[in-house]
RNA sequence: GCUAGAGCGACGAAGUGGGAGAGUCGUGGCAGACUGUAAAUCUGUUCCCGUUGGGUGAGUAGGUUCGAAUCCUACCUCUGGCA
């Protein structure tokens, strides 16, 4: 099959470890570049979720368009299948503008589906369903999806409840197998994309999201959290994001607050690490070292790269 | 100074008290997977080396023994008690 390179979009991407500096750098790019960013976060959607979903703030905003940013209430739910669905739509009108879409973000699935253009099976997800498969133990799940569908079986660990559970669904709802959905996608660019990466030294990077936690208190995240808690969104996807979860045990009153803290940049790093690890191995990123003393220095490199990039004839 | 107890693996804990185990639990680190919750969920690994195997190993140095983490001696460190 050969897809027209004439018809490809250009698209800025920026991904990176939570707290490398994403964000400045997309305001900066989109500030020289006449550049509307497209939120590639799954937390940064919901309302409400400010200070620990680092959110730029209104005054850094302003001026630059913004997309998927606060599109969903706290108790709302949003999945890859919604992102890819409407950054697909976005791309297409920001480019009719004449502008570019820059799209930041560290959340990996989400990214990858755009790039490469994901097809999802159709079945949505089907809480009832759910529900009535997660009762059953880990094994007997495991051992219907060998029956229905063994090449998933063999991919899925046992433990992967989740995932076991949404490869069932799709067989018992679709009579297709998961297996052959996913794929059924070729890695085939669809976007003339270029992917850069923030990367910063592990000790480094460690460092400063312990202390960006810190900020983030100072900043007011403890009422921000307990806005939402008393709310009554303790439930919620939104709540399972890191940052918001390690609280709930605290208002309880099971926990100490240098327990949240703790565990609240205890997930971070290892958060940080998957992001590395999605983005290292699934697709091709320009990556550029931060030094966390000079975090701008960088800019004026990458500012070239992207010039270049946008220069260049399609 | 005297005395009682305790010292192992990146860290913490429990347990064992002549036939051992680089064993158990937890934490941290490292690595990986990922197609409708993905900041979710899950997996592997973590003394050394030539890694389907081999080596060293229970504070340190000796001793007893066919065999020692275990018993003995000395020393070091920590904790409690007494001065």
């Amino acid at each position: 099959m050969n897809v027209d390179v004439n018809i490809k979009e250009k698209i800025i991407v920026i991904v990176g470890p939570t707290a490398v500096g994403k964000t400045a750098l997309s305001l900066a790019l989109a500030k020289k570049y006449q550049g509307e960013i497209i939120n590639g976060d799954s937390v940064q959607v919901f309302r409400g979720l400010d200070i620990g979903s680092a959110k730029a703030t209104s005054d850094e905003q302003a001026g630059i368009p913004h997309h998927l940013i606060d599109i969903r209430n706290p108790d709302e739910t949003y999945n890859v299948y919604d992102f890819k669905q409407k950054v697909d739509q976005l791309i297409k009108e920001i480019s009719a503008r004449g502008k570019c879409p820059i799209i930041v973000g560290g959340t990996g699935l989400y990214i990858q589906s755009v790039l490469y253009d994901y097809k999802f099976p159709t079945t949505t997800g089907d809480s009832v369903l759910r529900d009535k498969l997660g009762e059953q133990s880990p094994f007997d799940l495991h051992r219907q999806l060998a029956d229905l569908d063994p090449a998933s079986a063999e991919k899925i660990h046992p433990n992967n409840v989740k995932r076991v559970i949404r490869a069932l669904e799709i067989c018992l709802t679709t009579g297709e197998k998961c297996s052959n959905q996913s794929s059924a996608t070729e890695q085939i660019a669809k976007y003339n994309a270029t992917v850069i990466g923030l990367s910063m030294a592990r000790e480094q990077l460690y460092e400063r999201i312990n202390s960006r936690v810190h900020l983030m208190l100072a900043q007011g995240l403890e009422a921000e959290v307990r806005t939402l808690y008393q709310a009554g969104f303790g439930q919620a996807q939104s709540m399972q994001a890191i940052g918001y979860k390690e609280w709930l045990p605290y208002f309880e009153g099971a926990c100490s607050l240098v327990d949240v803290i703790e565990q609240i940049q205890k997930h971070s790093r290892r958060f940080a690490k998957r992001q590395f690890t999605w983005f290292q191995n699934k697709m091709a990123v320009n990556w550029f070292e931060i030094d966390p003393a000079k975090p701008t220095m960088q800019f004026d490199t990458i500012s070239e790269t992207v010039q270049l990039f946008l220069g260049k004839a399609q």
